[in-house]
DNA sequence: AATAATTTTTAGTCTAGTCTAAAAATTTTA
DNA sequence: TAAAATTTTTAGACTAGACTAAAAATTATT
């Protein structure tokens, strides 16, 4: 039986929720991103729990296997991919991709993606910046990684923004962002993954998750 | 509600059947298709008859609405546009495009069509020869007859394909028969119907009836 | 025209994926 | 540490889209 695209999905958000913790993933946090209930994603992780794709105990919250890791891996790579294509070749805007990347992410055909791969010549970022796993799964290892994607409590120096677009970057002006900054999480309120941040030793400002995405930091 | 691949995937193939007949189309035929029994088919054509995307009386057939009409044409469209997309930008053979097109169709975005159909520098037929519907849904005029249709003696060039099987293209491929090559028939065989055939000025080769019917030609 | 064969529809069932409401478990607070 | 609040699971229901088996309608054949 072949992967569904519900399947899919919850794999790729549980992938996602895993990028910024170590911890076990939440149903709750799951029902958030997917846009169901709770009873549904209990629902679902059992099932995928039968099938392999994730180590799941009830009310203890659930991580993906190695095997669903994988298929995570795959989605998330075909997912950066298409957004290049739509961007580079296609001419939209980098805000404007990631609904259709969302659709085109379940095409099913390996070698398509091999040749659209090549075709954009072997990107290794998406254009929010994101790495974009090859074909093994494996990520680049860029030296930075986005500010979102910092734990709480650490803190890290500013090495360059994943886009150029100029209100985003008049924006970090703004709030003092500059390379070199000295960047330090106090909080990460989960509702909308903004981040409190101290900058230099300042007193923290608060910056959308947004902002923090397209802000790459190496610790 | 939106559309759903199932609906879209039953349009489609009403549209195809349509084009070959003026007649009703039968629950048989579509069943045979979308390769679901007929049982499955009258559910969804009393389902798609709510919804006004086709006229169906019970036992009688049924035919495409107005409304149902255009939405076929808009899938055909999509379905085209990426096949020539899949050829002529990432290399793939006539014979492989098919199925990666089927699941392509289905991707929601207007203006991603609008863009892919400039990227491509509007392509009046995809790889197979088959008109691509504009916007609107109106077909280019083509003026293709079948290769079985050609009188003795004539000759024609080969600019589309009836069906776009991987078998039959392939063996297209191997009878070296491709869009572009000039044809004239030297023989018609009155036991099978069977056609001698010069390619681009070759020594005749023989085909089949079957192949003839299928190779489209303009005089 | 009656009978036989074929096609189509109906009736009832199943699975995937969702939901709501209520129960149970866990976590937080006093 | 007991009560309260929150999270998670269970139970039961619903829809879309498929299926099988049987009934009904249509079409073909004697
Ligand atoms: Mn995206
Ligand atoms: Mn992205
Ligand atoms: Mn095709
Ligand atoms: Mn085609």
């Amino acid at each position: 039986m072949a992967i569904s695209f519900a399947e899919e999905n919850y794999l790729k958000i549980i992938y996602r929720l895993s990028e910024s913790t170590s911890d076990d993933i939440s149903t709750n946090a799951i029902a958030e991103l997917t846009q169901n209930k709770a009873a549904s994603v209990t629902d679902m992780l059992r099932k995928m729990s039968e099938k392999g794709w994730v180590n799941y105990q009830k009310y203890q919250g659930v991580r993906l296997s190695e095997a669903g890791e994988k298929i995570a891996l795959d989605i998330v790579r075909k997912h950066r991919l298409w957004e290049v294509f739509l961007v580079n070749k296609m001419g939209f805007n980098w805000d404007e991709v990631h609904e259709i990347a969302e659709q085109l992410e379940h095409i099913e055909s390996e070698v398509l993606i091999d040749k659209l791969d090549a075709f954009l010549d072997y990107p290794r970022t998406d254009p929010h910046g994101d790495p974009i796993p090859n074909k093994k799964g494996e990520l680049p290892q860029l030296g930075y990684i986005p500010l979102a994607n910092m734990p709480m409590g650490k803190a890290g120096k500013l090495v360059g923004v994943a886009q150029d677009s100029a209100v985003f970057l008049q924006l970090l002006t703004k709030l003092n962002l500059k390379l070199g900054a000295n960047l330090e999480i106090t909080e990460i309120n989960a509702f909308d993954l903004s981040v409190s941040l101290r900058i230099d030793g300042n007193p923290p400002v608060l910056i959308s998750h947004e902002v923090a995405k397209n802000v790459l930091i190496k610790r």
